[in-house]
DNA sequence: ATGAAAACATACAGATCAGTCTGTATATCA
DNA sequence: TGATATACAGACTGATCTGTATGTTTTCAT
């Protein structure tokens, strides 16, 4: 990708993160990325364009991101454990502020938006690579499972960018549940 | 509360709840309550402090309603059901889109903001509710299972506000888990 | 070195933002 | 009836919003 063009993305990204759609001018993210409006309306020709674009890289970003903390494990409950790791990690880092496909929900309520549905298909793909693995794990209810544990980790998510201090306890609190949860179904 | 100020409260948790908070306008919030701009900003000094007004209404409201539903039960696990019951009701609700304290906490990253506190404040609430029932319970770590318990309705409330066609069945998912989890701690 | 493409700075348009001001109308109560 | 408070409509300020126009400078391959 072009040089400016990313650094257009990044700049968005970093802000829409941190403040949300709505509040982050166009202006801002001009500033932040070192471009000239004109390159920016080149790369972007709206905000909502940008904002598409935005949510459809950090999709594929944590895909990748995740998918490579899953292969670094070996059974498939310590690769469900290594999702909640993840999400441990990134709970801490210092420019966390929550889910942007969360985010963007909250923020565009309308249906049928293509804002949405890349956020709708974010959360999608997590829940099938959750039931996936809890299917080679033998779970039977895998389905319903899986669909109970993105819950639970959208739950901390919610709950980590309102009480950041007590993040990792939450995580450990609710892995301890999950566990149990999945070793009751053998 | 005077009619008016109570006009200008209602409309603007309706706008606030579906759109978000930075994306209405206070005239928008004028011509819904039927009332002069001067009498907005004279029950209103600004509409950080409304946005602050709102929230704190609703965390009245949403304790009276929750604390109704769960009196009208007799144990301690179904008073908790009672609150997923709750819950399932709200996200079938037409004016559903999602919980206004969460909407807040995404949209004002700032620590320390007013409107940030009431929204934390509100969900320090309903977990020590939720405790003090599994006390009641005689559940030994409530204190943690309260925090998961919470962590479960707030996935769940976020995920009925990403899919609302399928709340009803998250739901049922949910407290099956949630339920299990309560009697293996026995 | 030169010419095209890209990015630059900056001003601008038109709409909307939060919040203020003015002057009028209405409602209540003595 | 007359005094007072409240609410009214709507214009206005200055800032900011998204998006465009213009003309200059930089980059870079030929």
């Amino acid at each position: 990708m072009n040089v400016k063009k990313k650094s257009i993305l990044d700049a968005a990204t970093a802000l829409f993160s941190k403040n949300g759609y709505h509040a982050v001018g166009v202006d801002s993210i001009v500033a932040k990325s070192n471009v000239a409006k004109m390159t920016f309306y080149k790369h972007y020709p709206s905000k909502e364009f940008l904002i598409e674009s935005v949510l459809f890289q950090r999709d594929q970003d944590l895909r990748d991101s995740i998918c490579a903390a899953i292969d670094k494990r070996r059974t498939s409950k310590t690769k469900v454990k290594a999702i909640f790791d993840w999400y441990e990690e990134w709970f801490a880092a210092p420019d966390f502020h929550g889910c942007m496909f969360i985010k963007a929900t909250e923020e565009f309520p309308d249906i049928g938006v293509k804002i949405r549905e890349i956020s709708q298909n974010h959360k999608i793909w997590l829940e099938g690579m959750i039931s996936d693995l809890l299917k080679e794990g033998d779970i039977k209810s895998h389905t319903e499972m899986a669909v109970h544990v993105l819950i639970v980790l959208d739950g901390l998510t919610v709950r980590s960018n309102m009480f950041k201090s007590e993040a990792k306890n939450a995580v450990r609190i609710a892995w301890r549940y999950v566990n149990n949860m999945i070793d009751a179904d053998h």
